[in-house]
DNA sequence: GTACCATATATCGAAGTGATATATACTTCA
DNA sequence: TGAAGTATATATCACTTCGATATATGGTAC
């Protein structure tokens, strides 16, 4: 799924600034699954522009720069509805912290738990945040993707929850074995 | 975290051809997580052996390509272990599945039910794989790895099962009341 | 008052993917 | 029997995308 049709598939939902669809990829229920950065979103959206898959009206702002409202087109719903049809690539999971997390055995253990720790924070927050956009009126597409987030998201707490008290538990014993 | 650190990473379990990395990423408990492709393996190897990270051997094979397997050196478990201490990155899940579910609406109801099919077996096959190459001796951190993928995955499986049901029956009490 | 954040567009170097090339042997299937 | 596909192995290249930076301005936090 390229930026391309990431874009398109938001200007369905509604008109948009190239801004508007960045920040979509960083909050709200949907944060979780879809990523594009300025570099990828606004030269894809000129061309579009340019291909007729997509129009913008300029609306001037009093002392800031102009916004450019981009709309989806009859050609870019044809494109776009196309899209969903090609097969979709295999789920991917990229982890930084997982990556350390395979290498524990050269890291010090209150680093390790330390790491757990924001794991824990951060996915605690993006809990908050989609309940908080659940409770929202949305489409079942919405709906559907929302509850995926969620379920994954606490299932990931608890299993981290768990690891870090297995790890704290070992760390006793081991005091203890040592005081002994 | 970078591919030269993957790479480097791997080398520290133990040494191994390009072609290994690759595979490395592709099967087995870590595949879930790791992603590679020759084109940013092999000139990261080239690279990192001209600064002195990694050194090679050439294994020549009858009738097959030299083997070149490569060795981490003490500078390169020296680079490694420093950048195992940089804050990781926000982890990402990134699924084209779940963006053409956002626009389930735009879909026909059978196209959707074998989509969510195809995800559930996609799925099922990773169970299998991760609980085959639990089942080998780990390092503690590779426990914690394919446990988290494990129980991430059998998450993702029961939403996706659930779901299905539910669009079946609602499809159902459509007909019913079609017929009535 | 100074640093930082939010709004808004745009560009560019660096990193990485996916496809392809090259070479060879084995397996599968018609 | 032969064609197609898979597996081993390295390498390169066009293209996509990211992450950082530039530009401009006002509000907020400390």
């Amino acid at each position: 799924m390229d930026i391309r049709t990431l874009c398109l598939g938001v200007l369905t939902l509604h008109d948009s600034t190239g801004y508007e669809i960045k920040k979509m990829c960083q909050e709200g229920a949907l944060c979780h699954f879809l990523e594009a950065s300025f570099g990828s979103i606004y030269p894809a959206l000129n061309k579009m522009c340019e291909e007729g898959l997509v129009t913008f009206r300029s609306e001037s702002q009093e002392k800031r720069p102009d916004k450019k409202i981009y709309s989806i087109t009859d050609k870019g719903r044809d494109v776009f509805q196309k899209s969903l049809l090609i097969d979709p690539l295999e789920d991917k999971y990229r982890s930084d912290f997982l990556f350390i997390s395979l290498f524990a055995h050269l890291l010090d253990k209150e680093h390790m738990k330390r790491l757990i720790d924001q794991q824990i924070e951060y996915y605690r927050q993006r809990v908050k945040e989609l309940k908080r956009s659940m409770s929202e009126t949305q489409s079942p597409g919405a709906q559907f993707v929302s509850g995926f987030g969620e379920v994954t998201t606490k299932t990931i707490i608890d299993y981290l929850e768990q690891q870090r008290d297995l790890i704290e538990q070992a760390s006793c014993l081991n005091n203890e074995t040592e005081d002994a």
